[in-house]
RNA sequence: CGGGACGUAGCUCAGCCCGGUAGAGCACUUGGUUUGGGACCAAGACGUCGCAGGUUCAAAUCCUGUCGUCCCGACCA
C-alpha cells in the first residue's frame, strides 16, 4: 500500500475536545473522525485495526466452539415487553418509529433475539450445548458519551450467547468463554485480567469483567497483590471495616441533644460534639421501584448503589428529593435516623451494613431538625428489615482469601462475562425436551467484548510521547517502509518497492510511505501512527550498502541491502509469536 | 438530568473585562530556495465571530434565550 494512495491525516496539533491520551491519539493519528457527540467515522487506518481486533475474536471465539451468526440491529418492541426490560433497560434503549408510527428498538445487546431464535430452533437436549455469536453495531442512548470510542452511542460488539442443558455445562461454557477471553486480549497485545463484577441489568448470579488497568479507565478494581481476589468495586467484600464498630454499652436509653446547624458527619465529629464517624449511623433514604427505604452505613462508610439494587432485588433506585424525606421522616437530610421510636412512617423498610450489627453507644439523626439521639444501641432501638453488605470496600481492608491489604485501581472493562441461567429462557419460552422427556429452560450465559473499546483501549495502554506503539497483532501496518527521496527511479524508491513486494509475498502488510516530504515529516507521522517497524532507505547509508530498522521504541539496527528482506521478516515473525495466546 | 467550562478560518488559539477596520501560528494554493527528525522566503485564498432576539448611531465584545461541544456525578462493552 502506498501512503499516497490511502487517506491518513494526522495533526500535529491536540484537538480541543480529546481529554484522554487515547482519544486524542485517534484523532492525531487520522484514525477516526467525529461526526457528533459519541458517533465516529473509522478511517481507513482505523478500520484495519477494527478489522484485525474483529479477527482475533472470530478466530478464538471458533477455536472455543463459537458458532457466528449476525442478528438484526433493529428489533421489535414486543420481545423487550416479553423479557421485561423494554421498562428496566429503558434508559438506554433507543426507540424509533416507522411510517405507520409502530415502535421499534435499535438493539443494544441482543439476549432477546438469540432467545427467540433458541425457543423455535432448539428443541432437544442433542442439539446443545450451544454458543452463537456476532459482531455487529450497538445502540445505546448512553447519558454522558465520554472520551471517543471509550463510551459511544453506536459501537462495535462481540457478543455471544450460550444455551446449556444443564448448569453444569453452563458452567463449562461459561468457562470456556474466559479462557478465549484471556487469549484474545493476550493476542491484542492487551494486559488484561478479570474480576468479579455485579451483574446490573442483565442479570444473572456469576460473572466476571476483563479490565485494562488505566488511570482514565471508569471503574475502580478491588485487588489483592496475591492475585487471589479482584473484584469491581461495585461488587468487591473485604472483612471489614479495619477499625471495630463500637459494642460497648453505657446502658444509658438513647438520649436527644441539641445540635443545631449540624447536618454533616464532619460536623457531628468536630467540636464541640466530638462524635467520631465510626461512632455514627448514617442514614439515607432511598426509592426503590417506586417504594421509600431506609438504608443504614457506619457513619465512615460509603453506600454501594449496585450492591444496594443486587441485594434487594429492586430493579430501580434513586435518592428521596428532600421533600419526600420531609414526608417520609418529618425532618430534613442531617437529622435523620432509623430509631424505631421517631419512625413517623413506622412500615418503612430498613436495610443495615453488617458492619452496624451489635452496634452500640451510636449516634443518629432524631427525625427532627437541629437533633440527634446518642447512647443508641441498634438491636435495642431499632427494627432492621434485612441485613445486607451495603458497604463499599476501602483500600487496606482485609482480602477475604488471604487477609493482605486490599488495593485499588483505575481500569477499563473491555469484556464481560455472565452466567444468566434461565432467566431469559423462561420469559421467551427457549426450552428443550431432556432425555427422560421432561422439558427445561436452556441454561444461558453471554458474553460480551466492546471491540472499539477494545481498540481505544490499546492505544490507551500502548503509547509514548511521540505516539501510538501498536502490538504487532493489531498494527494498521507493520511495517512502515520510509525512502527518504521519493523521484520513481532512485535507489531507494527502486528498493522500497522490491521490499514492498517481497514482504507481501510473506504475507506482511507494508506502506510505502511515498510522499515527497522532508525526512522529520515522515518520521514524525510514522511514529504517531505507531506502526511497529520501519525501514528507512536513505541515500546515507545506502551508499555504505545499508538499509536501517527502526522498531518503534527501539533502537536502529543497520543490515546489508541483500539482507533486508530477510532481516524484516524475522523481526516481524518473533514479535508475532511474542502474542500468540 | 444536576454542577462546571467553552463555542472566533480546516486545526490550535488571541481579541471580549473597557462596544467602533476580525487577527496570529499551523494546514491549504502559486513561485523560488531547501532536503536524515514536523524547513525558509514571497505572494495568495479561506470567516454569516454557533444560532435567534434585544440594548446601541455602532455588537465577536453588553443583555436574554437557544443549540452544540467538553469535563465531574447517576448508566455501561
Amino acid at each position: 500500500m502506498l501512503w499516497s494512495q490511502t487517506f491518513i491525516p494526522t495533526l500535529k496539533e491536540t484537538p480541543a475536545d480529546a481529554e484522554i491520551v487515547s482519544h486524542q491519539l485517534l484523532l492525531r493519528a487520522g484514525l477516526i473522525r467525529k461526526l457528533t457527540g459519541g458517533l465516529y467515522t473509522f478511517l481507513p487506518l482505523g478500520l484495519k485495526v477494527l478489522r484485525k481486533i474483529e479477527q482475533i475474536i472470530r478466530e478464538e471465539m471458533n477455536r472455543a466452539g463459537g458458532i457466528e451468526v449476525l442478528m438484526p440491529a433493529l428489533q421489535p418492541i414486543d420481545i423487550w415487553q416479553q423479557s421485561g426490560r423494554y421498562e428496566t433497560a429503558s434508559g438506554v434503549l433507543f426507540k424509533v418509529r416507522d411510517s405507520a408510527r409502530k415502535e421499534w428498538v435499535l438493539g443494544p445487546t441482543h439476549e432477546e433475539v438469540i432467545t427467540s431464535l433458541a425457543a423455535n430452533e432448539l428443541n432437544s437436549y442433542r442439539q446443545l450445548p450451544k454458543n452463537f455469536y456476532q459482531i455487529q453495531t450497538k445502540f445505546r442512548d448512553e447519558i454522558r458519551p465520554r472520551f471517543g470510542l471509550m463510551r459511544a452511542k453506536e459501537f462495535l460488539m462481540k457478543d455471544a450467547y450460550s444455551f446449556d442443558a444443564t448448569d453444569a455445562g453452563a458452567m463449562a461454557s461459561y468457562h470456556k468463554m474466559y479462557d478465549a477471553y484471556n487469549r484474545i486480549f493476550a493476542r491484542c497485545g492487551l494486559q488484561a485480567f478479570p474480576v468479579e463484577a455485579d451483574t446490573g441489568v442483565i442479570g444473572g448470579n456469576y460473572s466476571h469483567e476483563f479490565m485494562v488497568p488505566a488511570e482514565t479507565g471508569e471503574n475502580d478494581v478491588v485487588y489483592c497483590e496475591s492475585g487471589k481476589y479482584a473484584a469491581n468495586i461495585e461488587k468487591a467484600i473485604s472483612r471489614g471495616p479495619a477499625e471495630a464498630t463500637p459494642t460497648e454499652s453505657s446502658g444509658a436509653a438513647p438520649d436527644k441533644f441539641a445540635t443545631p446547624g449540624v447536618v454533616t458527619i464532619e460536623a457531628l465529629a468536630a467540636a464541640p460534639y466530638g462524635v467520631s464517624a465510626r461512632h455514627q449511623i448514617k442514614t439515607l433514604v432511598f426509592v426503590a421501584d417506586s417504594k421509600p427505604i431506609l438504608v443504614l452505613i457506619r457513619g465512615d462508610d460509603s453506600l454501594n448503589e449496585a450492591k444496594l439494587m443486587a441485594k434487594t432485588g429492586a430493579v430501580q433506585v434513586r435518592q428521596a428529593t428532600a421533600d419526600e424525606i420531609v414526608e417520609l421522616l418529618g425532618a430534613r437530610p442531617g437529622s435523620l435516623g432509623a430509631v424505631s421510636a421517631t419512625l413517623k412512617t413506622p412500615t418503612v423498610p430498613v436495610y443495615a451494613d453488617e458492619a452496624l450489627r451489635g452496634a452500640r453507644g451510636m449516634t443518629t439523626g432524631a427525625n427532627e431538625d437541629g437533633f440527634h439521639l446518642r447512647h443508641v444501641e441498634v438491636d435495642r432501638d431499632l427494627k432492621v428489615t434485612a441485613w445486607y453488605d451495603l458497604r463499599t470496600v476501602k483500600v487496606g481492608e482485609s482480602c477475604v482469601e488471604t487477609q493482605q491489604p486490599l488495593k485499588i485501581r483505575r481500569a477499563i472493562e473491555v469484556g464481560h462475562v455472565f452466567k444468566l441461567g434461565t432467566k431469559y429462557s423462561e420469559k421467551l419460552n427457549a426450552t428443550f425436551l431432556a432425555e427422560d422427556g421432561s422439558r427445561h429452560p436452556a441454561v444461558m450465559g453471554c458474553y460480551g467484548i466492546g471491540v472499539t473499546r477494545t481498540l481505544q483501549a490499546v492505544i490507551e495502554q500502548c503509547n509514548d510521547k511521540d505516539g501510538i506503539r501498536w502490538p504487532v497483532s493489531v498494527a494498521p501496518f507493520t511495517v512502515c517502509i520510509t525512502p527518504l527521496t521519493v523521484a520513481p527511479e532512485s535507489q531507494p524508491m527502486t528498493l522500497a518497492r522490491e521490499l514492498a513486494a517481497t514482504l507481501e509475498a510473506a504475507g506482511i502488510e507494508a506502506i510505502l510511505d511515498d510522499r515527497d516530504e522532508r525526512p522529520g515529516v515522515k518520521f514524525k507521522d510514522s511514529e504517531l501512527v505507531g506502526f511497529p517497524l520501519r525501514v528507512n532507505l536513505g541515500e546515507k547509508s545506502l551508499a555504505k550498502g545499508e538499509i536501517e530498522l527502526k522498531p518503534r521504541g527501539g533502537t536502529m539496527r543497520m543490515v546489508p541491502i541483500a539482507d533486508a528482506a530477510a532481516e524484516v521478516i524475522a523481526w516481524v515473525r518473533a514479535e508475532s509469536a511474542r502474542l500468540q495466546g
